[in-house]
DNA sequence: GACAATTTTGTAATCGATTACAATCCGGTT
DNA sequence: AACCGGATTGTAATCGATTACAAAATTGTC
């Protein structure tokens, strides 16, 4: 393997003027450099990235992790970190937790052991204290999830506003019994869009009703399945809110199997806005959430912190955006008089 | 920030024992052990890869390189690549393509830095001799695609056979007027799948028809616009094999657009069985592969080279199987004799 | 042309763990 | 007690690029 001795030997410098070529370019006579760059190409020399890595402390390679790259919504968040990290030479580690818990601590401690120079979690289910002190060994920014009262940066949406304006959504269109399936509400996320279907109940007068409230995993089955709950009620819902598109699909099919139909008979409106949405029928109505957006600026917050820039903003809100497509419904033009005077 | 050497001064013995405690456990007394150990907790000492790393010039990671990650099929590949990694203590570094050349090699291109211990290829676009040149430097494994003519380690799975199998299928359902829309043909895998497909009327005696056959790239647009070409025939096929779900999915809604139905009129197969095929309405028949299996293969057989272990085969060819759900319908039962009696 | 200021180049220390090799220890044997 | 062999431990070189510092070369000024 031909190392920097070598070059320099041929180039008749020193490895330090080598370095200096390869590196900053700074303060080399452009004689010198031209002899350099000769025997670099001639040898094709490529510098050893494991000693420069040692020397310089850093490895260059940030870490991502996120509960399942399956998952279409973070296959693109993690698009996003990728280009922006190829565009600044850094290089991404895959961090996927299949959703466990041991798994996320797993890849956290691997900041103590200097593997990686900064951490991008798209998930953060962890204790607070956790992430806290390993945001203190190195840099860790939150893409998505966000942690109350820490101060840690942040890059994400407004996820209560955007589960009051799809709630709101249904209200204007006649709604009154609203179901919701909600993810785990254990992450903030799921928390934070129920919060905002309280809210546009409330503001709206509409009282709550927890049976209506059921609490799925993000997968299509899970949205079958509280589907098929809240299709069980003596009273089901005439709408459905579902805080990811998946259990969104779930629950249509649900309802179809039930033999009702969507919009006509349950109106549904999912959230996160994937491609899946335009492939099932009818098309889902979705809240969208600027995902590879999302990615990318938080991976340039984080490079931005590794290379120790100031930041002008500690946390970043996304803005989101209600696609209307064909799942929902006014309420009125499709149920009797019978069920309407219920109000 | 707590070294080796404080270790070793705490616990009142070399650095290099410490080392021997903390890696191969060699030689070691189990008095010293247990002093080392001590001082190791107590100190909350890891060790830093980045040192370890140079000298051993090894970096414990192995780049994995797909052309897209949004893509179901990748995600679970590499999702295969990431579990045994894991387990093995390595670490996959993302190299999503985008499709590009450019960044395939770029990928490639970073085994001469060290950077990586190995490359896993789920994508192969490039020359043959780019390919094989890396895979001269250090171990290199091919997953999904393989290089005609080449010895490179491959884990795939039999693309012809799975794409006559499907035709056969559809064959076997009475049609004989059968569309593909296939992927890009410079991969490799949308020629075996095309091959397939002639082996398939060619057993039956059915003449092929060269505006059968349109070439997508792989999304669902593409799809969409090859069915709606294939529709515009004026003796347009009743049954259509694409070869890959997202394809085919497309196709299905061109179909559907023109008036038409699924299987009704048109008869569809895809390929992959992405979960996808279970959403979608009616759910789409596909040709699975064992995705996961395919990428957890793939990363033994690589973690098996760079070990330098014996290989009892270079090539793993992996079972597909076709998974039949409700877009495929036999042809004499659906049409008037009037289009019958073409045959 | 002499001297200072500046640019360019070289020397050698450095990053921190690993490991080849040397030294020491310890129990057993004669 | 002397010696041997094997186990245990220590010393110091090593991995290869980077960079602080020193030295040399160049440029500019009077």
């Amino acid at each position: 393997m031909v190392g920097i001795v070598d070059v320099a030997k041929m180039a008749k410098v020193s490895t330090a003027t080598v370095s200096r070529v390869l590196s900053n370019n700074m303060n080399v006579s452009s004689k010198t450099r031209d002899r350099v760059l000769k025997a670099v190409n001639k040898l094709e020399y490529k510098p050893n990235r494991l000693a420069s890595n040692l020397r310089k402390m850093s490895s260059k390679t940030v870490m991502a992790v996120v509960p399942d790259i399956t998952n279409p919504f973070f296959s693109s968040i993690l698009q996003g970190f990728k280009d922006v990290a190829l565009e600044f030479g850094y290089h991404v580690l895959l961090g996927d937790t299949g959703n466990s818990l041991e798994q996320e601590r797993d890849y956290i401690n691997l900041v103590k052991e200097r593997v990686v120079d900064g951490l991008i979690l798209a998930t953060a289910r962890l204790p607070k204290e956790e992430i806290l002190a390993a945001s203190q060994e190195i840099p860790v920014v939150l893409a998505c999830e966000y942690i109350d009262g820490f101060d840690i940066p942040t890059v994400s949406i407004d996820n209560v506003s955007a589960g009051r304006e799809a709630v709101e959504h249904l209200i204007r269109l006649g709604h009154r019994r609203i179901g919701m399936i909600t993810g785990p509400l254990d992450v903030i996320l799921s928390k934070d869009r129920v919060k905002g279907y309280y809210q546009a109940l409330n503001l709206n007068e509409i009282p709550i009703e927890g049976v209506l409230i059921q609490e799925g995993n993000f997968s299509v089955t899970s949205g079958y399945e509280t589907m098929l709950k809240l299709l069980a009620l003596k009273d089901p819902p005439t709408a459905v809110f579902a805080t990811n598109d998946e259990m969104a699909v779930g629950a249509m099919k649900a309802i179809k199997q039930r033999g009702l139909q969507v919009p006509n008979d349950i109106s549904v409106i999912g959230f996160d806005d994937i491609p899946l949405c335009g492939l099932v029928e009818p098309e889902l109505t979705s809240v969208s959430q600027p995902r590879y957006d999302m990615g990318y600026q938080a991976m340039q917050m984080l490079l931005s912190i590794i290379k120790k820039e100031e930041l002008t903003r500690n946390q970043i809100v996304l803005p989101h955006r209600l696609m209307i497509r064909n799942t929902c419904r006014t309420y009125s033009s499709f149920l009797g008089e019978k069920k309407l005077k219920v109000y």
